[in-house]
DNA sequence: TACCTTAGTTACAATATTGTACCTTCTTGC
DNA sequence: GCAAGAAGGTACAATATTGTAACTAAGGTA
């Protein structure tokens, strides 16, 4: 099961390079906890079925906690761990990115 | 052509997110220029096609130049832009992160 | 003349990733 | 009894991404 990695930086492009990862992560990172319905309002393209697969998968990789509540009709929420929040600052540095890129492509025509 | 993006961190990913894409940044982040025969040598399980087209894409999202050298038989060298070089901080932060994951994982066996 | 070299290309096959549509659970409200 | 509500699960279909294997160019070398 565990892949063998040639440099480090594949590891963090492996857990982090699903479609919606970090979309996800970066309103995690702004809301603390969100139900996975907030979640799916605030990505409305994603499918329920996707959306549950990348949650699970970064739960799996340690970066998010998922907080199930007994009851109905259920309840769910989501959060950074720790270790998620170690990533905030390349988060950060990639939507900065990402926002200049879009201006420079918009300028290029 | 064009997508559209709900949140600038998918940008990024998009332009970032190919299998080999990370590492290729990486390399040429510490090696300032780089044949194509040498990252192929670097990175030796991706094939030839997969390779050019990696570097192909990260040359169209204007991560890096593509040098060609009138020669037979070729020389074609690669180097970060000075854009794909505002991505530094970001990739050296996610192989820090990749490395630490790594060994996270090893104690928890 | 046959062969090596580098950086590709091309057709085709195999995987992997996402998406669609519909089913399930159990309790509360009408 | 019947529908609604939240967070899924499932079977199956559609895309997207990678990989394989074989082919090319043009000059130098044996």
């Amino acid at each position: 099961m565990r892949k063998e990695y040639s440099h480090p930086i594949e590891v963090t492009m492996d857990v982090v390079c699903g479609k919606w990862k970090g979309v996800i992560l970066c309103h995690l990172q702004q809301n603390d906890v969100l139900r996975f319905g907030e979640i799916k309002k605030l990505l409305p393209k994603v499918s329920q079925k996707t959306l549950t697969l990348q949650l699970r998968e970064l739960e799996a990789d340690g970066l998010i906690n998922r907080q199930v509540y007994p009851q109905v009709p259920p309840k769910v929420e989501y959060s950074l761990t720790e270790y998620g929040k170690d990533l905030e600052a390349t988060l950060t540095h990639m939507s900065e990115w990402g926002k200049s890129h879009v201006e420079k492509v918009e300028l290029n025509g």
